[in-house]
DNA sequence: CATGAATGAGCGTTCATTCAT
DNA sequence: TATGAATGAACGCTCATTCAT
């Protein structure tokens, strides 16, 4: 996806480029941090000959960050949306409880085994909340953004009367959060039992939202 | 509290120096990131003469981090600490139920009042997180820290029957980020009804992780 | 000599800059110290835009000053070793005598027409001597390095029976000390008859080594 | 020896704490070298509580320094002069050659025995030797001024006919080198037999000015 | 006699970026 | 498309020193 590049235009060796320079970022922050993300250092770590390719490749930093997070972002909602179809091959369209567990999952399983990527986002977004909207132009959706789906799922539920009656906002935030901190718990933790977590989530927030038996 | 102090004593003057400095510290981060906290621009919130009067009062930059960390740190642990208290008198010492709403609420109301030193705290510890753990001593706790207090309490409800059977680690990291999701939510709508929000949290998460009727 | 270059290649340009900064830093420490051969002060006596020029084009202070003295002492290895060369030209390989004679003669000469090098390569060697040796590699020789070849000369000499017995290591020592003692004379007297030194010292040394007559 | 004191009068006190201070910033040169001599070392060296104290004994940096070259010169030439005159009482006065003797193991014993001042001192001078003559007054006297004994001494044994025609300023200064590149050699080897290289020095240098024999 | 507090200047270094091929 | 060279601004930090008790 290409959103704001440079002075270049759009060939096919560019696209490597950026590629690779996107794939060098999202290591470097992941494993350093973000404030470590410098054009030194990611120039170092795609094997660059000088960080002039960088900004060549790329408006400025601004423009590089907002390519890494547009670049996970595009493989979390082609990943997730695989499951989400799959789920509604299976329950039937508009199932919203089987449609919320396959959200769930298919977010935890990317998270599993996209690590870096999913760090990266994390460390992006995380830092760019709460900052002053500059600028005219948000490159960086707030964390709120992506949350915008659940809460439609969720409403939908309630309208099929699957779900309870409740804040969607509320608790749409809150799954997200959830499901964003598993990349936290990683780190301190490598070996945990993704599946698990997700089986736990689903059972949780199921519990939480479903309608009451009568 | 004075934990790593710079080249000088613990005399008031100093006390008093380092509070203001830290105060202004907390307004920097809150309004225009971590990442903008630099000594220059904390020099000209705090009306300081010079950026060496900081160097002065803290050992360094992380040494400033740290006081900022645990000085908000503290003022949570008492606010929460305190409904913690008037819950566990009011419904019996030990009903986790009560210590859970309480926990909860407490939080939510402490992030209400005090928006810029929790936007401060999440900012740093989420920049911490996923960093290599350098230096054996990790000045800064890790977002897990916060939640070692859920877990216990989860598994307390457990003991004593009020909640059903869950992986308590994944169940109170679930539900410590759906709270450290608030300011988020406050940077995007700062009226947001944080009563009601902790109502939501609590209701969902009461539902979810309580023993079955039969 | 490039030794330990920064972020840069090795291009004809940047050899040329190179060299510019280590002569204007040469020509700072002569005349104003080690102490204050600081970037800045380099930067004003090299005519450079920025001090940014000199960490473009090495990698830090210390490579900066590793470069200085590589320099200074490839320049007196040169011509030392030139008049040496010629010594054993005339007076047969292996002549001793001869060439304890080229090599003072030689040491004083370059000493007398490359004052502000000696100057510098001598501030820098006597204030990196009797520091802890820190970080495995020594980027500066310490003054014991150019002793070296004084010393395995004194020892063939004594094997010819050019000289007498004595403590090589000594010996090396105090002539060495002697050589590195002329740029002392020369900033109290810089009108001093360096031939005229050179002759002295070797009358002095060639009297209190050679073996004696029967 | 005071000699340019600060802003207070020459109490016992006073001198206690000026002793103490120009200890440890000769325990600071010798250890870590003249450019880690900052007040903040010297003070944590001392057990100071503020480096205000040092401002308050001595006038400024220059002033301690000055103390310390001072105080090290003044044993110096106690230590010696006690050997010269017990060679004078043994050889009788105005015998050059017992004096140059007595002069160089007088010297080396010291060095032997007072590593650490003498590692102070000779960076000290040898940092200030070469430095523009700044200030009207020389605060730290050259390496050439502790070559005025020797120089006296080369003079007074060729009028006794003790020893040959040469040039006493460049001997004297070839002598005091080897003599002060005593602490360098311990540097590298601190187990190395100064008595030794007294022996060798004095051999060295009595076969290399003695008058020729007939 | 001692000391905590404060201070402006300067340090080496690193930043993202622009210029000129 | 790629690159080395250059750049001013800012970084955290340390310097010796002065002020006010």
């Amino acid at each position: 996806m290409r959103v704001n590049s440079a002075e270049e235009p759009a060939t096919a060796a560019s696209t490597v480029r950026r590629t690779q320079i996107v794939a060098a970022t999202i290591e470097v922050i992941a494993e350093e941090g973000l404030a470590q993300a410098t054009f030194a250092r990611i120039r170092q770590r795609a094997g660059l000959s000088s960080t002039r390719l960088i900004s060549y490749h790329f408006a400025g930093k601004d423009d590089l960050i907002t390519a890494v997070v547009h670049d996970v972002l595009d493989r979390i909602a082609q990943h997730v949306g695989e499951r989400i179809e799959a789920a509604e091959s299976a329950a039937g369209a508009g199932n919203a409880t089987a449609i919320l567990r396959a959200y769930i999952e298919g977010n935890v399983s990317f998270i599993d085994t996209h690590r870096a990527p999913m760090q990266a986002l994390l460390q992006i977004v995380l830092a760019a909340a709460g900052l002053p909207a500059t600028k005219g132009a948000t490159a960086v959706p707030g964390p709120q953004a992506s949350q915008g789906p659940l809460e439609g799922l969720l409403r939908h539920g309630q309208a099929t009367g699957e779900f309870r009656s409740f804040d969607a906002t509320a608790v749409g935030s809150a799954i997200q959060r959830a499901i964003e901190g598993l990349p936290h718990l990683l780190a301190a933790e490598p070996d945990l039992d993704c599946d698990n977590y997700a089986s736990e989530l689903v059972e949780l927030y199921l519990r939480g939202i479903r309608a009451d038996q009568r």
